[in-house]
DNA sequence: GCTGGCACTCCGACCGTGCGAGTGCCAGCA
DNA sequence: TGCTGGCACTCGCACGGTCGGAGTGCCAGC
């Protein structure tokens, strides 16, 4: 029908003018604004058959309609094109991450370089431990019975653990303790460390057991097990500035879910490398983000997802904008953490 | 002069009841709250000095006096008594800081502690590198003509750089190269690190010299130079929650100053270890900050400061706890690195 | 099935009023 | 000399009523 065709577009044209205006939008403000090719009174009728199939809403009768979650849904599934992002805004993502010099300066830039895009509160996710390979694990002694276990994962990622052992060991020990662990875990994937550690316990000479075993206990509990992935947040400002009225009254119960981290990091890290992943409002389960919308996407190379990154703002958004940020973005963080 | 005295108190009182009230205190509440001994009208002759000599501001004809930032500055210096902290309150700091796993662990759980105890925004500084010592350093190859080389400190801090080398290099030249760095710089201050390299380039094997020079060069540049020091910031939802009132209308330039990091940690980095450093809205230079006082202190062993911690707040905060706060959580700070 | 017209609704801005809190000043008192 | 009670005055703010405008739903006509 050309009939229900038409009513999608009043529906695209009614959310890209809440969007950009933030004035619940009337009947013949779209008119005016949009060729429809019909006049208010039809649009009327069509905007009355969308607040009964639920897609927009007024917030009191005689104001203008709202986009509904279902609304936004609908927008983003079937209504929006992918924004392609202006000359400007590509050579500004690669200026950002040029010249980073660790990973952790990547993720640093990365974030600012997304809220500052956006307008919203960037998250990005720490390259998943349970995802990466050992590249080298180094012992530090900084004590008699005391060392520190250090991790560098193929994605580049440090971690440390400080071990007290089981008895004191000497310099000669600690070489040895690091070749063994080299040899047995580099290259294997954290997940797989597990397996390693009987053929290791096997293989360490006997005066070495002991340290072997609390060492690779540690390193399996403390850095496989919990998988407790990182995050790093920018963009707050943004929360405070224009959203007062997107967030009724108070953005506090956001920044504290957003300090959580967990609440986020649930969220982040279900993504693929390449799909965005919209989630819109109510659909969030936890209760501080129902008000919210998140636009995920995975990051690393084609064959495997590192971790997640993506947006966190008011269901009023520019959707397909936003969206193609973020794929961008994590576009050339990928290729960033490839070359390193 | 007695007189003095008691306009003294009247000040104090004003600022303790606006503190916990947020409302302009008049004459009569004050005489109703605490037993000056003497009548509201005369707690009004007070008030007029006061407010003259500028320590008391009226926000309007016939509101209440509320206090100024010199009324604050006075209150700090002179009027206030460190408040001890509660057996509970200890305790939680105790419990909140034991089990950290490391030094990422322990500042986080630092800001969260601070952030939770003073309801203010908390900020910990990173042990500074530029007072730090090298604990380890360990190069590990991650191309063929690439090392990626790991610092790792006496105060727990690992940093990470990847270097170009100027040829390929294979893993023998790797272990040497170890060797020859530790043995060099182990035990040395970063601020020293410099004056030890033409020492460390002589020493050095002929066919090693390129190697040494481009990565000891890449050490002292990016990580000894520029002490790029870094940031934990936490509790921002402090922000949006009550103090609304206190920033007029909006926290989002206070937000944007936190993340840009470079501002406060210029400020916090001013510190001893030990004694407590308050400023007080006007009294900070940076714009953004002028409505906003901050509470500061060293974290470290008593020998020497590791870097600084403090809170953010509107200037109309209740000083003695914070300071007590701040100080205590800098005390336990200081400890439990002192101990990994 | 679209359109113009029309009556209706309701929010929000505007305005005027009254109240209450708080002040400054003054005369009287210890 | 310094404190006190009294008093007139000021001013912000909460309250309540009014008005206009924007937007709707419905209906009759094309």
């Amino acid at each position: 029908m050309a009939h229900d065709e038409r009513r999608l577009e009043v529906l695209r044209a009614i959310v890209q003018d809440f969007v950009s205006t933030n004035d619940p939008v009337g009947s013949k403000a779209l008119a005016d604004r949009h060729d429809l090719g019909v006049s208010p009174a039809t649009i009327r009728n069509d905007m009355a058959v969308l607040e009964e199939q639920g897609y927009i809403t007024q917030p009191h009768t005689s104001a203008g309609r709202v986009p509904t979650d279902k609304g936004y849904r609908l927008f983003v599934d079937r209504l929006s094109a992918v924004k392609p992002l202006s000359v400007a805004e590509r050579r500004a993502i690669e200026r950002f991450l040029d010249g980073a010099v660790d990973l952790h300066d990547v993720l640093g830039r990365t974030v600012r370089l997304l809220a500052q895009l956006t307008r919203q509160v960037a998250v990005v996710q720490y390259p998943t431990l349970s995802r990466s390979a050992v590249r080298h694990l180094e012992g530090v002694q900084v004590a008699a019975a005391r060392l520190m276990l250090v991790l560098i994962t193929d994605t580049g990622r440090v971690e440390q653990r400080v071990v007290d052992c089981p008895a004191d060991i000497d310099a000669g020990a600690v070489a040895e303790l690091r070749t063994l662990l080299n040899s047995a875990f580099s290259g294997v994937k954290l997940t797989d460390a597990g397996g390693k550690v009987p053929d290791l316990l096997e293989t360490a000479p006997q005066h070495l057991r002991g340290l072997v075993a609390t060492v690779s206990a540690t390193l399996l509990e403390t850095l496989v097990e919990p998988s407790e992935d990182r995050l790093v947040i920018g963009g707050t400002a943004n929360l405070a500035r224009g959203s007062a009225l997107d967030f009724q009254g108070t953005v506090s119960p956001l920044l504290e879910a957003l300090e959580e981290q967990v609440v986020v990091l649930r969220l982040i890290s279900e993504v693929d490398a390449g799909t965005v992943l919209v989630r819109i409002g109510e659909e969030n389960d936890h209760e501080a983000l129902t008000g919210a919308s998140l636009v995920t996407v995975g990051y690393g190379s084609r064959d495997r997802a590192l971790g997640g990154l993506g947006i966190v703002g008011p269901t009023r958004m520019d959707y397909p904008m936003n969206m193609a940020a973020v794929r961008a973005v994590a576009r050339y963080v990928g290729q960033t953490l490839a070359e390193s």
